[in-house]
RNA sequence: GGAGCGGUAGUUAAGUUGGUUAUAACGCCGGCCUGUCACGCCGGAGGCCGCGGGUUCAAGUCCCGUCCGCUCCGCCA
């Protein structure tokens, strides 16, 4: 321990000081933020995880001290021990040849700016080297330096506010979810391989030769056991690995506030999370949420807005003109409606930041998905101008689109027509980033809803299979029971996304707990009874014990923290977060391992194989 | 698997049609300065132009390959 802290103990943070402290004696510590130098006085900003405080070392005050402090370079860590002083106003240097003013010497970007610190101790607990980067926000720095220099990083203020909020976010669910009742119980991270799904990260069994645990993607079956097990109300805050491509928001290991309760239907869950969800609002951003939150039916999501986690923020709509279309005229759009397209249509009301050049750039934005945009502009009488659609569309077409579109003269019409999913896929990007270009997002809301009655099978376009939206345990909707034999892609289920603000921050269902209904679902998803015993036996047999009934939900607490924090990229609510190719710059992992390690793991490396 | 953007001093960027010694700002080092808080003033150092190959009398610049980072589609709940 070095001499100081044997002597002194810190009595203040550097963000604490204020004008009723002046005359105590007091004790800081932290890190150098920066020095100016004026000769007989050098002023100090000294930060820590609180703020930052001006300490002085004047060298009438203490010779000593000056001398230590002239020596100081940004970054290093050190102590002090000095006296609070208001700061009053002083005479300020003024030009050459200019008469030196009196002038208030407050700083009033800093909390702490009516004080400063004489200082009277000075200790250098360490010396720093110089950084690669200023350790201040608002730094234009690159990824990769700033990830392989992490430490420095997160010692940013917004960083350090980011991982902060992320703690009282934490802090607050575990609060609210143990005062009603839930356990917070952990379940295994190294489970049993089931393929489908997301990609599993492997781990090798040394003990078992040739055969591997997977890192959970999920303890979604393990919480299902413990409703079985009398458990009732289960919460965990887990680590969730899935081994696929990574983007802004998507890293390699993430982390969900996972949840299961028994005896409840859609309703008392819902209500429930939304006391957690205004409860976080409240306690960790001063915010008031209006409960019941909205709720929309997957159906009209994807018909109004073309996606399953509207952002609702913005107030465009999309529309349907497909009936229009079919009888156009417009040779190329009919052939894709009577081969079964779609056509999808954003009406943009009358705007003069929607220049020509927006609308040219579309035509590239909608062939990243895939497809292609059209627009054309409305004028008086409902006539058309601009692409080639306003020439081909026939006259009756023109004016059933116009009214389906409520278009009115000066509006712009922008459309897609494409396999419904495309179509939607791209028009809803397309709303969003006219949305964006025109300043229509109205940022400063937080647009909740719960996602409602979404399809419980996906039918694959190319080769027809159906698979599981959710995973196979999701219970449909008691009404569409009996479709679930012969018209399964019409089954709706009872399942749920919380959206806020366009982003799916949690999801979760009403679970299958009736073996006779489970096993419906498995024929329906052509899941022979062989391999559900090799995959969820344990689960089958456990449900034949009284299960209860059951949901649960899981959030996604990664892009919570970025909601709340305001964040532009996961990887700052992320203490050490991997890079878009799932490396760890700072450490730099994954590594090659020695022969030895692979040997004793019965594992051969096959780098003649092809890697892409 | 695919598309796009980027990599030049510690950092952020500029670098023309391929042409002399590769610029600037901030940072860094030395000196001066009692009121600064983006302190100021004087002086100085600092480069594998991501890496490899090619074209050329000549490449930061053109071509091919490759590595790394970012954004997006596919994928992923």
């Amino acid at each position: 321990m070095s001499a100081f802290l044997s002597t002194h103990t810190r009595t203040h943070s550097c963000g604490a000081l204020r004008a009723g402290d002046a005359g105590k004696k007091v004790v800081l510590t932290g890190w150098v933020q920066s020095y100016r130098d004026h000769g007989e006085r050098i002023f100090i900003d000294l930060r820590d995880r609180d703020g930052v405080t001006q300490v002085v070392a004047d060298k009438s005050r203490i010779a000593a001290v000056h001398t230590i402090a002239d020596t100081l370079r940004a970054e290093w860590c050190i102590g002090i021990v000095g006296e609070v002083r208001m700061r009053g106003e002083q005479l300020s240097r003024g030009e050459p040849g200019e008469e030196r003013k009196l002038k208030k010497m407050t700083n009033e970007k800093i909390p702490t700016g009516e004080v400063e610190v004489w200082i009277d101790e000075l200790e250098v607990f360490s010396e720093a080297e110089t950084p690669p980067f200023a350790i201040e926000d608002n730094i234009d720095t690159n990824d990769t330096v700033r990830l392989k220099y992490r430490y420095l990083d997160l010692r940013r203020p917004r960083l350090q506010k980011n991982l902060v909020m992320r703690s009282q976010i934490t802090r607050t669910t575990r609060d609210y979810l143990g005062t009603h009742g839930f356990l917070e119980i952990e379940t295994p991270f190294m489970v049993k391989y089931t393929p489908g799904g997301a990609r599993n990260f492997l781990v090798p069994s040394r003990l078992n030769p040739g055969n591997f645990y997977a890192l959970a993607e999920s303890p979604q079956i393990f919480k299902q056991l413990l409703m079985v097990a009398g458990y009732e109300r289960y919460f965990q805050i887990v680590r969730c690995f899935r081994d696929e491509d990574l983007r802004n928001e998507r890293q390699p290991e993430f982390t969900q506030i996972d949840i299961e309760m028994s005896f409840v239907n859609e309703q008392i869950l819902q209500t429930m999370m939304e006391g957690l969800i205004a409860t976080l609002w409240k306690d960790v951003l001063g915010i008031e949420l209006k409960l019941p939150l909205r709720r929309m039916a997957y159906a009209e999501a994807m018909d109004k807005y073309g996606v399953d986690k509207p952002d609702l923020r913005l107030d465009l709509t999309l529309c349907d003109i497909t009936e229009p279309t079919r009888t156009s005229g417009y040779g190329i759009l009919e052939s894709v409606v009577s081969s079964g397209g779609i056509v999808k249509a954003l009406r943009v009301p009358k705007d003069e930041k929607l220049t020509r050049a927006i609308l040219d750039g579309l035509a590239d934005f909608a062939k990243s998905f895939g497809a292609q945009a059209a627009w054309i502009k409305v004028g008086d009488g409902g006539a058309w101008s601009g692409g080639p659609a306003a020439k081909n569309f026939n006259e009756a077409a023109r004016q059933q689109t116009n009214q389906i579109a409520k278009a009115q003269p000066g509006d712009v019409l922008i459309f897609v027509a494409n396999k419904a999913k495309i179509a939607n896929t791209t028009m809803g990007a397309i709303r969003l980033h006219i949305g964006e270009k025109l300043g229509l997002i109205r940022k400063h809301e937080w647009q909740f809803m719960w996602l409602t009655d979404p399809p419980l099978f996906e039918v694959d376009d190319a080769t027809g299979e159906i698979a599981a939206a959710h995973h196979p345990f999701t219970s449909p909707r008691t009404a569409d029971e009996p479709l679930l034999d012969e018209a399964p892609a019409k089954v709706l289920a009872r399942a749920y996304d919380l959206v806020l603000n366009g982003v799916e921050v949690g999801g979760g269902s009403i679970r299958i707990h009736r073996s006779d209904l489970q096993a419906r679902a498995f024929k329906a998803l052509r899941i022979s009874e062989d391999d559900q015993r090799a995959k969820f036996g344990f689960l089958l047999d456990a449900f034949k014990y009284g299960p209860p009934p059951h949901g649960g939900i899981a959030f996604g607490l990664d892009r919570l923290a970025m909601l709340m924090t305001g964040a532009e990229f996961m990887r700052d609510v992320i203490a050490f977060p991997k890079t878009q190719r799932g490396s760890d710059l700072m450490t730099e992992c994954p590594t090659a391992v020695s022969k030895k390690q692979l040997e004793e793991l019965f594992i051969q490396v096959r780098p003649d194989l092809p890697t892409k």
